[in-house]
DNA sequence: CGGTTGTTTGACGCAGTTCAAGCGGAGTGG
DNA sequence: CCACTCCGCTTGAACTGCGTCAAACAACCG
């Protein structure tokens, strides 16, 4: 449970209060083994989860057969707070890897919610950023090259990992199959394989043994057309790696708003 | 403002003193013009917009010049939220057509969000909704034919449209340009006007004069791979034209939760 | 050591892009 | 009322990124 305090105390401060709050909200803790879905489109789940080890992904399964991963939630990730406020899922979630998963039913996190206002607007926020990541995503398959658009997915996983301390080394597990990241930049199987196939060549990447070691940064995120504005990660956070620079486009970010008094000019 | 309460009670019912405060809150009302963009990518927005008329679209522009459409705010939705719990636009918002926007300050929807926590609520849902569309569109551009892919779009907004009574003799008014489409659809401006004609040669619609009509929706559903159920529109709407079987998987929409005392039993 | 699962390679085909030119309607000015 | 222009739509032809099919190869595992 503490990689999830420790995420949401990079953008705000919680109190002891909020953290045994949470603490015992998400008292549940369940693993999950490869391959396994927690959640399946169309069920009404009655929890929700907190991802503290491991790997998921969120999917959409068409009727044809094939699958599109939407999102890889990653550990200090809550998930499914989509479920909480809509009734059914449009989507299943499946593990990756091995997965420990704390628990939360939806009535102790209402109970959360309406006790600790300023704990529901962070997971809003949550929400939201969720949203500003699956645009990018659209854009992504949209309108980049599968080669663009592979190099993009990486970068992506990178400063999320790095932003919850994952990383180390330059690198970060990632417990996949070539299958598994066709599906998620919507290529086939074979075209990723040789996209990979040519990070390599160029020395940007290695991915071997469920982990991906990036060598070359810069010139990842140049084969990407990657820029982090949108996943609105900590602003001088602390990277166990070489590449922190790269995710400061310095911006501050907006402290969780509620309870603490701040508010802008107005404008309209 | 009106349509905006009327789109929040399709799924929750509004006390007079709720009512009161969004009219209050969105007090100022302000024009855009077809090309005119509301808020630029990078910009710190000091407030947030309800479409009352017109036709938005979010878009993020790609170094090389490139555009992707990520989503069509329809009069009755209250757009970038976002800006609210974020900092900075990582996205642009533009007006297709002639649009009427209420105004809200962040001060004054945070002041409102503290006094009604079930309006939050139904914010923070709204959110979670969006992202669900989200999810849809990266499905679209990754696992979709250009053919299927336009057809969806059109199904999609024909849905949402319907669902704040926009809909007439089984169109819409969608005044864009078919670059615009492309943007959206992630393709080329000359496919997507092959894929028109194809649509258009099979009966499944007509797009004249800034209006689309659908002349066989089960055909261009069928053509799309469309189904609404990720769009959480509410159950038994009443639909002005005949397509609104369609919209019932019958599935019963979670009522806002906070403040209800509604909760589930336990899964974990 | 055989089975299974994931990766790699090659050949071929197609959906969709690009380039380039022509067309039509709406607005504008003479 | 016509001529001009602009913008968006349409069409054709050539090209290509990526998909599909199919087979070989490698690693892991009981």
């Amino acid at each position: 449970m503490e990689i999830i305090i420790r995420k949401l105390e990079l953008r705000s401060t919680l109190s002891a209060d909020e953290k045994d709050a949470l603490h015992a909200t998400f008292g549940v803790v369940r693993m999950f083994e490869p391959g396994q879905d927690l959640l399946s489109q169309g069920e009404r789940p009655a929890f929700v989860g907190a991802l503290l080890d491991g790997l998921l992904c969120r999917y959409k399964a068409l009727p044809a057969g094939e699958r599109q991963i939407v999102s890889f939630p990653l550990p200090g990730d809550i998930f499914d707070l989509h479920s909480f406020l809509l009734d059914r899922m449009d989507h299943s979630v499946g593990a990756l890897a091995r997965s420990r998963v704390a628990v939360a039913s939806h009535a102790a996190l209402q109970a959360l919610a309406e006790a600790y206002p300023r704990l529901a607007a962070l997971l809003w926020r949550d929400a939201v950023i969720e949203g500003a990541i699956f645009r990018e995503w659209i854009v992504n398959c949209g309108r980049r090259t599968g080669y663009a658009r592979t190099a993009h997915l990486l970068c992506e996983l990178f400063v999320r990992m790095a932003d919850v301390g994952l990383t180390r080394e330059g690198g970060y597990g990632f417990p996949v199959t070539q299958v598994d990241i066709s599906d998620a930049v919507g290529l086939s199987p074979v075209h990723v394989n040789r996209v990979l196939q040519q990070l390599r060549a160029e020395g940007l990447i290695s991915l071997r043994g469920g982990r991906l070691t990036i060598h070359d940064w810069d010139g990842l995120v140049k084969a990407a057309g990657f820029t982090p504005d949108y996943l609105n990660v900590a602003e001088n956070q602390s990277a166990p790696d070489g590449f922190a620079f790269v995710l400061g486009t310095k911006q501050t970010n907006a402290q969780a708003r509620f309870a603490t008094g701040d508010a802008r000019d107005g404008h309209g």
